[in-house]
DNA sequence: TTCATTCATTGATCCTGATCAAAGACTGAT
DNA sequence: ATCAGTCTTTGATCAGGATCAATGAATGAA
């Protein structure tokens, strides 16, 4: 019934436009981006290996799912994975877990995109991506970004320089290191906790990181 | 298992805390709004008669489900709610697909707010609002808004005074009338949806052009 | 290695929308 | 009806981020 794709860094994972495709990443990285009829484009969600995608049929606009690196797939119309579950409720329940799970991350982003500062979005961001796919190393968080600066960008409405404007600044006041384009360590979560006005609390606990994550095996929706 | 709750304009729907929450509304208008530890808010959502709203638990920020005008609803503990219903395919299925359709809302919303022109905002917005509650009257497309210039702001990610100029402009080019505070007439669809940049402004060739017209009828964006 | 291309950083200027301020309109209660 | 309080509109100024422009670094291929 699912299909099996591949597809390597820039390239978008085909999917059938017809009606609403539920994607399992078996591994890889991609991004969700709708392309608007002004000819921008907007990021919609990233994903990484284990992630289980929505992308639903939208006449009007382009939806896309592109690789941030390379990527394998299995796609399913959702009517049709939905009709095959129907006798299985811990199935629907598992799915519905997700799809909320999928929800609040949405709405996670809304937070940040109506949030007006750029450095708060940023810091935002970086703890979200340390969340998921960050490495504890040593004292910091090491993450391995696939995604470019105008990706992060277009993701938190932000322009590419903007976006490298706040990693200097970032970089400068120690709060993070870098190296090329896509390794960053966070030294100092508590203040881009703070950077990120989350200053109450929800600050990243290095337990949590993706690596402990994986070991509940529990794959998430995200949109 | 399910409470029954009513609420009065400006009054919190009051939740159980300690856990996700289900709230089906019964009737009336709803905002979903996040309480940022710096103090300012942000709308996550507007719902109206019929809704269902998923309210997750969020340990580190105050969610609250506020009534827009008077409102009933019954909430039920998600996961209780999804146990007594375990049985039954169907409802997990009904549920998963409003959970899909209230992300595609979510991702609509941030679209709407990762795009940079206040004025495409807000007619992507008052475009929503006519799907989801507007009312046909002549040629034009009515609107009772049941929320305010802050709410919409908080919202959009603008403050009041900008959405009350772009408001102005909107009338000033005709495209909306309005009565009180919240009449909106919607008299001209075809130059809101250019102007939220839904279809590409003149010069496209007359291909685009038909393809826009018809998309125009289809279902878009709430948030 | 070297080169070519793409991507990222830095600088200068401009513009949209935020902020500050005040006046005007609507709503609900008396 | 009148009034008080709140919400909305309009104006003036300011600032953050976009845009335009150029340099510098990283990656991949030959």
């Amino acid at each position: 019934m699912g299909e099996f794709r591949r597809a390597t860094r820039g390239h978008e994972i085909v999917l059938d436009s017809r009606t609403d495709q539920l994607v399992f990443l078996a591994d890889g990285a991609t991004k969700l981006v709708v392309q608007l009829p002004d000819g921008s484009e907007q990021v919609l969600a990233f994903h990484f290996t284990g992630d289980m995608v929505h992308v639903p049929h939208r006449p009007g606009d382009r939806l896309q799912l592109v690789a941030l690196d390379d990527c394998r797939a299995i796609t399913f119309p959702t009517n049709a994975f939905l009709d095959a579950a129907e006798g299985e409720p811990e199935v629907l329940r598992t799915m519905l877990t997700r799809a909320l799970l999928a929800l609040q991350r949405s709405r996670n982003k809304a937070i940040r995109l109506g949030r007006k500062a750029a450095q708060e979005r940023i810091a935002d961001f970086l703890l979200a991506m340390a969340e998921r796919i960050g490495i504890p190393d040593g004292t910091d968080i090491r993450i391995d970004l696939p995604m470019s600066r105008r990706d992060i960008g277009n993701s938190l409405g932000l322009t590419i320089e903007t976006v490298s404007r706040q990693f200097t600044e970032l970089r400068d006041s120690h709060m993070i290191a870098t190296s090329g384009r896509s390794l960053v360590w966070l030294h100092d979560l508590e203040g881009l906790a703070v950077r990120a006005g989350q200053v109450a609390a929800q600050k990243v606990d290095p337990e949590n990181c993706a690596i402990s994550n994986k070991d509940l095996a529990s794959p998430t929706m995200v949109g």
